[in-house]
RNA sequence: GCCCCCAUCGUCUAGCGGCCUAGGACACUGGCCUUUCACGCCAGCAGCACGGGUUCGAAUCCCGUUGGGGGUGCCA
């Protein structure tokens, strides 16, 4: 049996932090590699964090990412007897004292206090560069300081990984745990930060960091997952993108880069759309569904039906949010053409000549993409056009812009029906722009 | 100010003293493929911050400089 026992502990203020977000998987990989458990503790110490629906945030998206832990979560809410005991202890033993009502401990003038960090190696601090801090507000409530030492040691928390941002509270936190009566120290590994382009933390204020937020633009769990992991890590072949049990086997604390990394929205993009690529049609489907319904012509958008059209989009979509306007025209009865598609290639001469040349041909031809393929192909060739001139005003008359998923199997969706009204439309707007003096 | 941490292509990283005329990925540029776009493929651009050591040999070790970041609450 291990007796090895990491914890993830978010103070709940919002929707989970990117960085937390990160620092949870981290701790998960960990965990799973080094085969102990994972616990989640709430750093819940004051009232207003405790909020039901700011837990609840937490647990929905390390729901959502898949991030398992063992056993029921810790709340530091719940534990406030233990810290007081831990507090009273300290001043019966003078180690603390009181000051304006709060209690503070004493910290020695003298000598250091370092440890050996996972993925920094030796990092101390001088002692007299340390303040009495206060282990106990004059509210009676326990500091961060307090709560944290007290449980990383009653919980048997043998490996701490943590962002970088609380590398200074580590001497501090060491101090408690040895006026706690503990001989061992835990192992520690402070991560580094995530950053933005200017270098900075991920700040609420000026970055997009709650974890939600991406997963509303259409992120998916794996991708987002996969991504993270490459924030402050590598796999040591250099394959980025690859299953979560790889990663979790390969992943090693030590390995763990120490220089912050910036969030690159790009490259978790490309992932992203790397694992779109990778679903089955359905699947795919499916997971587009539910940014399908929120459109207004979405919602009598049979499953069998996007079934049929999301795969002409799969390649084409970074992240699912892109989904319904690759779409719409397929679903909307008059789809509006747009501007600057209209004048780039309908002002040419054989534009008219092609529409009602297709417009005629599509009357006879066989209603499939692979028909209508040479049937504009040879239509184009009859002036002189090679097919993917040939293809762009009417591709702009049937879906209202220059690019979109390929258009045989479009207009084979869209039926004959529809496809000639739609060139109709796209003739009558011709006629209504033409120039007076035109012949 | 003080304390702490960091430093390889624009970005994320591989490298842990010779295999490095530094590898991969994203981004960017060019080409091929092609019904647009995209995908895919090929090619290209681009980096060890600087200065001292140590060593036969340094991107790799040490020191310093510079630069960046984090912390400095009776927040967590």
């Amino acid at each position: 049996m291990s007796n090895t026992r990491l914890r993830f502990a978010p103070a709940p203020t919002g929707s989970l932090h990117l960085g937390s977000a990160r620092t949870a998987l981290f701790n998960w990989l960990a965990a799973r590699g080094l085969g102990g458990e994972l616990i989640l503790r709430i750093e819940d110490t004051n009232a207003e964090l405790s909020k039901p629906e700011l837990i609840d945030n937490i647990y929905r998206s390390l729901d959502w990412l898949q991030i398992e832990f063992d056993g029921e979560p810790v709340r530091q809410s719940e534990r406030t007897d233990l810290y007081n005991d831990a507090v009273e202890q300290w001043l019966s033993d003078d180690l603390a004292y009181v000051d304006d009502g709060a209690v503070r401990f004493r910290v020695p003038t003298e000598g250091v206090t370092s440890w050996y960090d996972l993925v920094r190696g030796n990092v101390s601090f001088e002692n007299e560069h340390i303040e009495d801090f206060v282990v106990r507000r004059a509210d009676g409530t326990a500091t961060f300081f307090t709560a944290n030492a007290v449980d990383d040691f009653e919980l048997g928390i043998t490996h701490v990984v943590r962002g970088e941002d609380l590398i200074n509270v580590t001497p501090k936190v060491l101090m408690l745990r040895r006026a706690l009566g503990a001989s061992d120290t835990p192992e520690f590994a402070h991560l580094p930060l995530i950053v933005n382009e200017q270098r900075k933390k991920l700040s609420k204020r000026r970055d997009d960091v709650a974890l939600e937020s991406y997963r509303e633009r259409g992120v998916l769990a794996p991708a987002m997952i996969n991504y993270l992991a490459l924030l402050g890590w590598g796999p040591p072949d250099d394959i980025e993108v690859r299953p979560i049990e790889e990663i979790i086997s390969l992943f090693e604390l030590t390995d763990v880069n120490p220089s912050s990394a910036m969030f690159d929205l790009k490259k978790l993009e490309a992932i992203n759309a790397e694992y779109i690529r990778a679903m089955s049609p359905e699947d795919f489907s499916h997971a587009l569904t539910p940014w399908i319904k929120e459109e207004s012509w979405g919602a009598v958008v049979g499953a069998d039906e996007l079934l049929k059209v999301a795969p002409l989009i799969q390649e084409r979509t970074k992240v699912l949010s892109e989904g319904p306007a690759q779409l719409d025209f397929f679903f909307l009865t008059n789809p509006e053409f747009d501007e600057a598609a209209w004048t780039k290639v309908m002002r040419s001469d054989e534009a008219p000549l092609i529409l009602s040349a297709v417009k005629t041909a599509v009357a006879e031809v066989k209603w499939d993409s692979t028909a209508l393929h040479e049937m504009l192909r040879s239509i184009g060739e009859q002036h002189g056009m090679k097919l993917g001139k040939a293809q762009a005003p009417l591709r702009v008359a049937i879906t209202g812009r220059s690019v979109g998923p390929p258009l045989f199997e479009s207009m084979q969706f869209l039926g004959r029906e529809t496809v000639v009204q739609r060139i109709t439309a796209a003739q009558q707007k011709l006629d209504t722009n033409k120039p007076i003096d035109s012949p």
